[in-house]
DNA sequence: CGCAATTTTGATTTTGATCAACTTCTGTGG
DNA sequence: CCACAGAAGTTGATCAAAATCAAAATTGCG
């Protein structure tokens, strides 16, 4: 992956917090427009950082929700498991994303979420949160729209796996991940997949087998770059006319 | 369907408003624990109710958003259009459910809101709900619950389609309409469809056909009685055992 | 370096979609 | 009230897409 635009961050002293007013995702994370004091009122509220190692949780399902999380650094995925194996991956994560807004209505997790590399997050303790956003009206309407995008991702999700092929699940998912990389400064066309094909395929109703095949299938016809995990777009128009073509012959 | 518990509503003056404290809705619709002097500011901010006849729709995908929705009376559909023709029913909503909450973070509405029989809904003003929520931490708190519960119903949704066969999913649908009847008063285990087989196909991301033969085949198992659009649950008990041994055989 | 995990590819099977015919229901106008 | 047309639902036959089974190749972690 190319990192476009970088800005350094003091991680000397790791016990200590970067202030969310010096935070490089602060426009991903943060409502805009905060003043002064606002941004001073946030930076207290944030509850420290927390390393979360490649492979381990920061949360488990069933566990008592007491914070929601901003991704700092690194890579999530949230998954529901069943009693016997079948899982089904809600969602993947990076930097300046929030995660854990499922555990707000039961006040307990109801996903695992697992650090797909070595990770780093904001703890944002929700109790706090709710009593802070009632005061500073930016921050609560953020934080209301923070969760309405999660329900409209929700439903987009609903659409990909009611409405969609195999082929266009995978362009689909690749489109997704490529904007978002884009939305963080790195480059749009070129990047690598921090999951496994088998979680992937978990994320989009499919078998790995199936993603793979997908993969093959869109080299062949010269869409796409696929190395092992590191994916270059070669033609970006003609894969988002494949989403749209899709929908428009039914 | 078979009414269990009743309460005479005056509808007389059909311009003026039922308050929320008078509401038979309330427990669905509100945090329980309100005061007074909050339900009473609760009332104010309730701006009117809105009739939708059968068929019509509440609220167009691209259309400005200003309110939520409390249903009233009656039974909705949300749905997203693609520009062909192909269309994903995104959840239906029946009477103590809120809708609209996926306009929040565009301020524009997502999707489409069609009522399948006359209903009525509540019109809460969202900018007045944000500020008044600001006031009264209880109704905060409900407010974040209501999106949040929106937020794993939606990935429920994603277990279902990405994780179940169609049968299973018909199952899932069924048992899920009968526990919310039941939540309202009514029988659990009988009750009249409100949509069309092609309908909850949309919904459950499967052809109407398949939604027809799983309807006949859970039939002749004796596990459900169909008539037309009426359904008796013979079994819930199996049903239920159906959806877990599911996940527990893969 | 070596072994377990991951990925690719092929053959076969299964599930649900599609195509088609027919039945039943609903609502409307004569 | 009945006839009729269109919508909705059922059922069967066939087809296509993705799952499953299987084997081999590759990778990357300890």
């Amino acid at each position: 992956m190319v990192k476009i635009a970088e800005r350094a961050v003091t991680l000397s002293d790791p016990g200590h917090r970067t202030a969310c007013s010096q935070c490089n995702l602060q426009e991903l994370c943060l409502p805009v427009g905060l003043s002064e004091t606002e941004l001073a009122v946030v930076d207290q509220l944030v509850g420290g950082r927390r390393k979360v190692a490649r492979g381990q949780a920061l949360f488990h399902s069933g566990e008592p929700f007491t914070a929601i999380y901003a991704v700092k650094l690194g890579f999530f995925k949230t998954e529901v498991l069943a009693a016997d194996g079948r899982h089904q991956v809600t969602g993947f994560h990076m930097a300046g994303e929030v995660l854990g807004m499922d555990g707000i209505s039961t006040e307990t997790h109801n996903c695992d979420a697992i650090a797909l590399e070595d990770s780093e997050v904001c703890l944002i303790p929700f109790s706090e949160l709710e009593q802070i956003s009632g005061q500073v009206p930016t921050l609560q309407r953020h934080l209301h729209r923070v969760m309405s995008r999660e329900i409209v991702r929700d439903q987009g999700m609903m659409i990909m796996m009611g409405a969609m092929s195999a082929e266009e699940r995978v362009v689909s998912f690749l489109l997704n991940l490529s904007q978002r990389y884009a939305a963080r400064g790195y480059a749009a066309a070129e990047f690598h997949l921090r999951m496994t094909r088998e979680e992937i395929g978990a994320y989009l109703g499919l078998k790995l087998e199936t993603v793979s095949r997908a993969f093959s299938r869109l080299q062949e016809e010269g869409l796409i770059a696929v190395e092992k995990k590191h994916i270059r777009l070669l033609d970006v128009s003609r894969l988002r006319q494949l989403l749209a073509q899709a929908s428009a012959c039914s």
